[in-house]
RNA sequence: GGCCCCGUGGUGUAGUUGGUUAACAUGCCUGCCUGUCACGCAGGAGAUCGUCGGUUCAAGUCCGAUCGGGGUCGCCA
């Protein structure tokens, strides 16, 4: 028999096991030497059980006990015995039992690790990331990483049960002018010309609908260079879905059913279908985002018909100019020192907005800086609409539409984690409809594409293309769960004849829309099926799942904010060699490397 | 690219208006200990205070730059 072969997992072992007679392989967690006897916990993937070594036990056995480190990697014979009775130990789940050794085999020895091997760590992420591999040894980031695993195969058995392939699409593709920047690849065989990481298989999968496979899922890594966030890798994982002669009524309640299934088989949390859903419209309105969360209220509220015509210039100023005026109640919020609320003004800023007007309630009356400018008939008129009591504080943001949402939107999430308004425990699974296909770029001085370019008109605005392409809405949704983004998708353009009108609307050249994506154009000449998919964010479903606050807990192996891996080094620099069989040259001057 | 926070024995922290032996806990090493489980007791080793430069009689402490990590705005179809 072989070790692995007679193992036990050692974190499974009950009174029931009592008498039997085990392997333990496994880490050492903690030695108690007590002279005559040492405990030690041993580790495996399955837990913690206390091991016991005599010194009666058989050959040499006590005194190789009597060398064991933290991490050492053992083999343990022993049997499984209860626990002389008052020495269980109840915060440990093998805590009726204990191993009784007869051999143990030091199969390696370890350093002292950097960090302790345990939940709860308090150490400087640096030196996780470092020693990622140690840091995977901690339980909680063997629970995560083991749930997660736990998803994709409830996903791999939800899409095979409903008829979908998993197909595999390529890594090394074409590198295309929209969206995120791409990581490019550079081709030895192709002097000066590279490949793209896929930020998404978007297109690829779009031609599998083409060629009549019907029904695709993959759990695929996508790359984009951008800026890193706390939710944002410059590689992730997508779960990524496309079906063909599908409308969106075909995908929402498909994707309902599969959180569900998600939720259950992992949280255990039984979740209602169908979700709530928003219009896009609705979600700016109302609480300034395309991905509200809306487990509290706080909600924006228009006020822009109530100061047109007041004294108050940046207010009616605003007005005059098409922009906009909205506020929001902060319930109970007349506490927060004067300090504080500048503050609140410098984090509006952030955001663009010029300021932040406030009007503070008290049961004395309104203290405000702007209450001034305003009659009191306006005042109260406003005090009214916003349905303000004592104790409460009007803030108000006046410019541009986008600007009002976006500040207003951002205040409305710091002031519901100030006043703790946020339920915890609550899942708030928001279906966004109805996004407007695309957006004005200030600064490329042309359209682009709000989801992407492939996305579809909503059938009654396909005519706005042509007259007012701002206000076409698109056939696009994205699912929202507590105010972050899960996945999008959309029904796609299927037809030649649009996706040109949309290629033209973004400012590609009939050139450089066949050079960059003419094969697309040309498979839509084959007969293509109508189809549409949706994407989620893997790491950030997990992320929620397990409650991390950050991306990086629920990867392996992780990049930091500058997108480098502190464990392996890269990126490197590569040799001169390397660099000449790609035809490279670069510009950055640096000591020589091995 | 902008703004903010952090960097002191292996680890987590303290270090006052700049002042001479950089403190505490834990870990590590040695010895003792037969029922611990954060075992206990006794002893010991371990730091050029991220790096470079400046101010000063004197810098962990003040100033500047730089490197690394984190958060965020821009960016992320």
């Amino acid at each position: 028999m072989t070790l692995l072969g007679e193992r036990t997992a050692g974190g499974r072992l009950r009174s029931e096991q009592a008498g039997e007679t085990v392997r333990l392989l496994g880490w050492i967690q903690r030695r108690r030497d007590h002279g005559g006897v040492i405990f030690a916990d041993v580790r495996d993937r399955s837990g913690l059980v206390q091991a016991v070594f005599n010194p009666d036990m058989p050959g040499d056995g006590f005194a190789q006990a009597e060398r064991l480190r933290s991490e050492y990697v053992v083999s343990i014979r022993g049997r499984v015995r209860l626990r002389p009775e008052g020495s269980e130990n109840g915060s440990l789940a093998t805590g009726a039992v204990e191993v009784v050794a007869e051999t143990l085999d030091i199969l390696n020895r370890a350093k002292t690790p950097p960090f302790y091997i345990e939940d709860d760590l308090d150490v400087d992420e640096t030196l996780r990331l470092k020693y990622r591999y140690l840091d995977l040894r901690r339980p909680e980031m063997q629970e995560t990483l083991m749930l997660r695993h736990r998803v994709t195969q409830i996903m791999r058995n939800f899409f095979d049960g409903h008829g979908f392939l998993e197909i595999e699409t390529p890594m090394l593709i074409k590198s295309s002018p929209e969206g995120a920047r791409d990581y490019l690849v550079p081709s030895r065989v192709h002097p000066g010309e590279f490949y793209a990481l896929p930020q998404s298989p978007q297109i690829f999968k779009q031609l599998l609908m083409v060629s009549g496979l019907e029904k695709y899922f993959q759990i695929v890594r996508c790359f984009r260079d951008e800026d890193l966030r706390a939710d944002r890798q410059p590689e992730f994982t997508q779960l990524d879905v496309e079906m063909s002669f599908v409308e969106m009524e075909d995908i929402l309640p498909l994707m309902e059913e599969l959180m569900a299934l998600i939720f259950a088989g992992t949280t255990g949390r039984q979740i209602a279908a169908p979700f709530a859903r928003l219009t896009y419209r609705e979600g700016m309105e109302r609480f300034g985002s395309d991905k509200p969360d809306t487990r509290f209220g706080l909600e924006l509220i228009e006020v822009g018909d109530l100061v047109a015509d007041t004294e108050f210039k940046v207010f009616a100023g605003a007005v005059a100019k098409g922009g906009r005026v909205k506020g929001i109640c902060a319930k109970g919020a007349a506490g927060l020192p004067r300090r504080e609320i500048d503050g609140l003004s410098d984090f509006v800023r952030t955001f663009g907005a010029k300021g932040l007007a406030y009007i503070v309630l008290t049961a004395e009356g309104v203290k405000s800086p702007i209450a001034k400018f305003f009659t009191e008939e306006q005042l109260q008129a406003l005090i009214k609409r916003m349905g303000g009591k004592a104790g409460d504080i009007l803030f108000f943001v006046a410019d541009k539409e986008q600007v009002v949402f976006d500040a207003l939107g951002h205040l409305r999430l710091e002031l519901g984690r100030r006043l703790n308004l946020i339920p915890v425990g609550v899942l708030n699974f928001l279906w966004l409809t109805e996004f407007p296909l695309l957006e004005y770029d200030e600064t490329e001085k042309r359209y682009v594409a709000i989801h992407h370019p492939f996305t579809s008109p909503m059938d009654e605005d396909e005519p706005l293309l042509a007259t007012n392409p701002l206000s076409t809405r698109a056939k696009a949704y994205d699912l929202v769960l507590n105010g972050v983004e899960l996945g999008g998708g959309s029904i796609r353009i299927h037809r030649r004849e649009v996706q040109e009108q949309m290629f033209r609307l973004l400012g590609l050249s009939r050139e450089d829309a066949e050079a960059k994506f003419g094969y697309l154009l040309e498979a839509f000449e084959y007969g293509t099926p109508p189809h549409g998919g949706i994407a989620f964010g893997l790491d950030r479903l997990i992320m929620l799942l397990t409650g991390k606050d950050n991306i990086r807990d629920v990867i392996a192996f992780p990049k930091t904010q500058s997108a480098a891996d502190l464990m392996s080094q890269a990126p490197s620099a590569v040799s001169a060699k390397q660099l000449n069989e790609l035809h490279l040259k670069t510009d950055i001057v640096r000591a020589k490397i091995g």
